[in-house]
RNA sequence: GGAUUGGUAGUUCAGUUGGUUAGAAUGCCGCCCUGUCACGGCGGAGGUCGCGGGUUCGAGUCCCGUCCAGUCCGCCA
């Protein structure tokens, strides 16, 4: 037996026993001629002693930092404690070691607080992975993991395994391929998800179906985004939308409880897809704090003679406050400041009327970055003695600033910031700066958890490079009943580009929903189509021909022929639930073997080159360079 | 595909306006130390300044290219 007890349960109830320990030498402290060791393994550290006799033996048997050790010895109360340290009160007294195996000096220490890069710490994960701080981490992973299993084990849904090796489908994200060796030329995609699987084990009748299952994405990564990744992925029949909802509202809650001890018990908030995106500009609304998006076009669009009649600068002067620093914004010119924008956009930001002009214009700078690009940013301080003081005080007459602001819902103490341009575009960046005040007036509190469904997305969205419509959510998710007909009298689809904002296909919507936690999306799903006829007028929405969807899909369409139920479902992401609940930003941290930036294991060094002879296997021939190998 | 930040000792970083032998902390090695727990003290070793070109009397520093890493935009049904 290797060891009687583990580095992270001795108390000084045990003291007097021997026990036996196996671990890594954290750290060595030596006074001459006794020595101080903590041992460290996956529970815990505990301290070592070797007294004056075993000191001795260390010179011969050196340890350094990362060796194996085991050692037996008495559990001893300590002379001076450790209340840092859940095992501070007691070490052992080592009456015998063994080296079981020696380490290299590690290229980083093994601490919560490492002196390791980011680079570094992947290229040896196997290191990184011993810090206490990361394996919290995938503590917390597996801890949603099993209430995930238990919550959908009692609703009675199944696990069920589906294949790795599947068809490749591009209709979305890009597909990771895998060469058939035994079919040259033909190629296996991964799954981007089990769609269309947990749809046909629908159609079999396992009418409640969840996995925890690996997909694959070959897109561009992000923090939060991993070409590999995992998803809660679930499918019930005989289900509507609200069935759906009120399951899997039910699953986060659970998971709330077992994982982060928290009782979520008021009703999970609702709001329209279009809600969202007047009131926050974005699909995934953080609701931990309000800061709504005002259109203020019409507050701007009085009438030439009542500006005349509160005093306002003419068109002329209008023209200059370019040069008065207000920027391209103003440079619309015309009356007032705004009328040739599209889209006019305001938030009132509370009790934040006395910044200064050092904290406007770093504003200013910051909707003006590449990554937001709006040309400039308007203000207006409405101070808590109700003055006004704007930066576009040269155009309006203040009384007209108060009627904006109020406009904006501004009350005496705020700060109304105030972009203008096209409608998507302003909205987006409007969004973005909504939620950088929300997160410098600290109002995104990490410890506080904010769930929302957004329901009645769109079904479809006009793609412009590509020149057709495609599905928002996938191409297996049902139109609401009331817009069957709708699709139907427009399919197949005919207009071009140009005409495509005019099309009745804006303005049909889905039996699709997303969970959005803080802001974040954390899980989508959609009531699916169910009957072969739905579903081929659908791909031929998407511009597919008959022939392409049979080509593609045929599998799916003749299953929908012999008792498809109704049915629904929805995935979550993961690792992402895994890190929001985990306080973290970035995914890879929940991630025991995660790629980079780029998509390469830094570990393995993968991808990598493959020799002749597999490709000839496979009977691929490279139209790049070859590295060498 | 694009924007942006970084790359200097094993590691994390500093390095001024282009100017003598490129520094600090930590880690590592050696010696001393019986109550430390970020132990302490003394000493020592450790550098292709990512790589390639250019400007210059002179480049870690300026310019061009390139590679790697981080963040973001595009992309991600």
């Amino acid at each position: 037996m290797y060891r009687t007890h583990t580095c992270g349960e001795l108390r000084s109830a045990q003291t007097g026993q021997t026990v036996t320990l196996a671990g890594w030498v954290q750290t060595i402290r030596k006074f001459g001629s006794i020595s101080f060791v903590d041992l460290r393994d996956r529970y815990g550290i505990t301290q070592l002693l070797f007294g004056e006799a075993l000191n001795k033996e260390l010179d011969v048997q050196p340890l350094g930092r990362e060796y194996v050790i085991q050692v037996k010895g008495e559990v001893a109360e300590r002379a001076s404690k450790n209340p840092q340290l859940p095992t501070g009160d007691i070490e052992i007294n080592v009456r015998t070691f063994t080296i079981l195996n020696k380490a290299a000096t590690p290229p980083f220490t093994i601490q919560d607080e490492t002196d390791g890069g980011d680079d570094l710490r992947m290229k040896y994960r196997f290191l990184d992975l011993r810090r206490p701080a990361v394996k919290k981490n995938l503590e917390l992973r597996y801890a949603v993991n099993r209430a995930t299993r238990a919550y959908l084990h009692e609703n009675g849904f199944m696990d069920l395994e589906t294949p790795f090796l599947i068809k490749s489908t591009p209709e979305g994200a890009r597909d990771f391929v895998v060469p058939s060796r035994m079919n040259p030329g033909q190629f296996y995609a991964l799954p981007q998800s089990p769609q269309t699987f947990k749809q046909l084990l629908m159609v079999s009748g396992y009418d409640r179906y969840y996995q925890i299952v690996r997909c694959f994405r070959d897109e561009d990564l992000r923090a939060d985004r991993q070409p590999e990744f995992t998803q809660i992925d679930c499918e019930m029949s005989f289900v509507e939308q609200e069935d759906i909802l009120v399951m899997f509202e039910g699953l986060i809650k659970y998971i709330f409880l077992k994982v982060k001890g928290i009782e979520y018990t008021e009703k999970v908030q609702r709001m329209s897809w279009e809600a969202a995106m007047w009131q926050y500009g974005n699909d995934k609304p953080d609701i931990r704090f309000e800061m709504r998006l005002l259109n203020l076009k019409t507050a701007f669009m009085l009438s030439p003679v009542v500006a005349e009649q509160l005093g306002e600068t003419s068109r002329g002067n209008a023209r200059e406050g370019k040069a008065a620093g207000n920027g391209a914004l103003i440079a619309g010119g015309g009356f007032g400041v705004f009328d040739n924008a599209e889209t006019v956009l305001a938030i009132a930001v509370t009790g934040c009327s006395e910044y200064t002009r050092k904290q406007t214009d770093e504003l200013t700078e910051w909707v003006k970055r590449p990554q937001i690009g709006m040309q400039g940013l308007v203000y207006i301080k409405y101070h808590a003695d109700g003055s006004l003081k704007s930066s576009i005080d040269k155009f309006f007459a203040e009384e007209r600033l108060k009627a904006i602001a109020e406009a904006a819902g501004a009350k005496p103490g705020d700060l109304i910031l105030i972009l203008a341009g096209r409608e998507e575009k302003t909205r987006k960046a409007m969004s973005e700066l909504r939620l950088e005040m929300g997160r410098r007036l600290g109002l995104r509190r990490e410890n506080e958890f904010r769930l929302l469904w957004v329901v009645d997305f769109p079904l479809f969205e006009y793609a412009e490079q590509e020149n057709r419509w495609v599905a928002r959510h996938h191409p297996f998710t049902s139109p609401k009943p009331s817009d069957i007909d709708v699709m139907i009298r427009n399919n197949p689809v005919i207009e071009h580009a140009e005409k495509y904002l005019e099309h009745p296909y804006n303005h049909i919507k889905a039996n699709a929903y997303d969970m959005v936690l803080n802001g974040n999306e954390i899980g989508g799903g959609s009531i699916r189509i169910y009957q072969r006829e739905l579903q081929e007028k659908m791909f031929a929405a998407l511009g597919m021909s008959p022939e392409e969807a049979q080509y593609k899909f045929g599998f799916l369409l003749g299953a929908f022929e012999y008792g498809a139920p109704p049915h629904g479902g929805i995935a979550f992401g993961f690792d992402r639930l895994c890190a929001i609940l985990g306080g973290s930003e970035s995914i890879r941290d929940f991630i025991a073997f995660p790629k980079n930036n780029s998509g390469r294991d830094v570990m393995l060094d993968a991808p990598s080159a493959i020799d002749e002879q597999q490709l000839n296997e496979l009977s691929i021939q490279l139209n790049v360079k070859r590295d060498s190998l």
